[in-house]
DNA sequence: TTTCATGTAACTTCAAATATTACGAATTAG
DNA sequence: CTAATTCGTAATATTTGAAGTTACATGAAA
């Protein structure tokens, strides 16, 4: 399968909207992520469902921030998205009759369970603040550099 | 994407190859799996290069398994697999020039590289004996309930 | 009322795993 | 030697789920 990059996709997009200030629509934001209107808005779409974003119509419309940068975790954005499946790797039958599948997924059921709880467990606590300033970090070096 | 269920497919194989003693064909084995020969042949093909198991061909041709139990995990199963593709989430690009997907980018690859770590940490701690001992367990509570 | 922008359904495209078909090469039994 | 068996592998098709597109309705602002 082609692999899930929304988490990445909505990152960009709300460290972008985080700088700007003012609402972008959702063709801006296409453009810059190299995507389609669209896929922006039902993405988008999602975090406005969870209350992290806000979508206004019409003209001077588009895109905004509405949550505190520091209060949303990339966690939070996971979550989302609707809990998006993490791993690429899986059994091949879910509730198998055969014992020794059985035995076989239960062990790696387990192995990826607590790899996906230390992953979330990650994200949780880097928060949108954070990242926004890292990124400053890396704009100031960037600058000094040129 | 399709989610790669090789890696719980060749222990069940194994498992089952452990329990018999004498060569299978990758027919039977295609048909206990659920599969398709060519699909057993292919995949199996791939822990024969890892030295993991043997194939012979001609009449009581098949295959078998030549490691020791105790020294092979499922680590090794991984990576005799050509270590495929963990996650099912990732970066929309990987080495973007934008500054903001950097940022974005780093923090994320660096989250997904520890929950990969500590999987493969896991996998490695789990051995085929370890595993052929569960099965059997767990067949010895099926009989006793029966 | 015109223009801009979102909301959303329906459909297409794309990538990667898995499945299938076909046939060649090696091995064993008789 | 011959026939039957089984692997080895290339070529192709199918399947699955994400991403992209098209089309149009709805609502807000100037
Ligand atoms: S895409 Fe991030 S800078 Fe334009
Ligand atoms: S598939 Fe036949 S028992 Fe495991």
């Amino acid at each position: 399968m082609k692999r899930d990059s929304r988490l990445s996709s909505v990152l960009h997009a709300l460290l972008h909207m985080a700088e700007r200030g003012e609402p972008m629509t959702s063709e801006t934001l296409a453009a810059c992520m190299c995507t389609n209107p669209v896929v922006v808005r039902r993405t988008m779409g999602l975090l406005r469902d969870a209350g992290l974003v806000a979508s206004a119509r019409g003209p001077s419309g588009g895109w905004q921030i509405v949550a505190d940068l520091n209060a949303v975790s990339l966690r939070d954005l996971y979550d989302a998205l609707g809990e998006p499946t993490v791993f690429a790797i899986g059994n091949r039958h879910e509730a198998p009759q055969c014992l020794v599948e059985q035995a076989v997924n239960a062990a790696l059921d387990d192995a990826f369970a607590d790899a996906e709880a230390l992953l979330l467990d990650r994200l949780g606590k880097i928060t949108l603040a954070r990242l926004s300033a890292d990124f400053n970090r890396r704009h100031a070096a960037h600058r000094s550099r040129a």
